[in-house]
DNA sequence: GCCAACGTTGGC
DNA sequence: GCCAACGTTGGC
């Protein structure tokens, strides 16, 4: 962290840039599941039919390539079932203007895009998906986003301490 | 299926 | 700008 009021010297803004963020996207399987993304060429797919605009703020303005995402089940046994990694930054969902789309919004068009949506692609599976309900019991997890009482965000922020500590879960450790 | 907690819409 | 009504999310 760089205190308040300081300038950021060349090197920390190289750092800022280059460092990698960590967020957690949600899907109920029956729309699309991760293996669903597995199915698709290259194991990428656009993460479009976002219409919330907290959501969509994360994924024109936050997200960046190389940023790493946990993969979450909703719905019936809610659990991070994997790892994907953003591979296309913010750009314009076009089903916003496909009338014949699952979202469709008819006040987004081409011309004025309403909403945004990025490229993952598949890294991991888990072996094991991780239970909402095991993560609530983990120290260190307190304070994820998932966890808060009433977060409904399906693209949240993730720290890095407590991406680690999942992943560390997925690996049985 | 229930319902709490949000977000959005639209009248005023 | 307020706020009631309505819609959605998502765990349980």
């Amino acid at each position: 962290m760089v205190a308040a009021g300081k300038t950021l010297g060349l090197t920390e803004v190289k750092l800022m840039v280059k460092s990698k963020k960590y967020w957690l996207m949600k899907s109920e399987p029956g729309a699309f599941s991760i293996d669903d993304l597995i199915k698709s060429p290259g194991g990428i797919t656009c993460w479009d039919g976002v219409r919330n605009y907290q959501a969509r703020n994360i994924m024109r303005d936050e997200m960046k390539k190389g940023d790493r995402v946990l993969f979450y089940h909703s719905g019936k046994n809610p659990s991070v079932v994997g790892l994907a990694e953003v591979v296309r930054e913010g750009y314009p969902d076009h089903t916003a203007w496909d009338e014949n789309s699952v979202h469709p919004d008819p006040k987004s068009t081409p011309e004025k895009p309403i909403w945004y949506m990025v490229d993952i692609r598949l890294e991991t599976k888990f072996e094991k998906p991780i239970p909402l309900k095991e993560l609530r019991n983990v120290k260190g997890l307190e304070n994820m986003v998932l966890l808060k009482k009433g977060m409904r965000l399906s693209v949240q922020p993730v720290a890095k301490k407590e991406f680690d500590i999942v992943l560390s879960l997925a690996k049985g450790a």
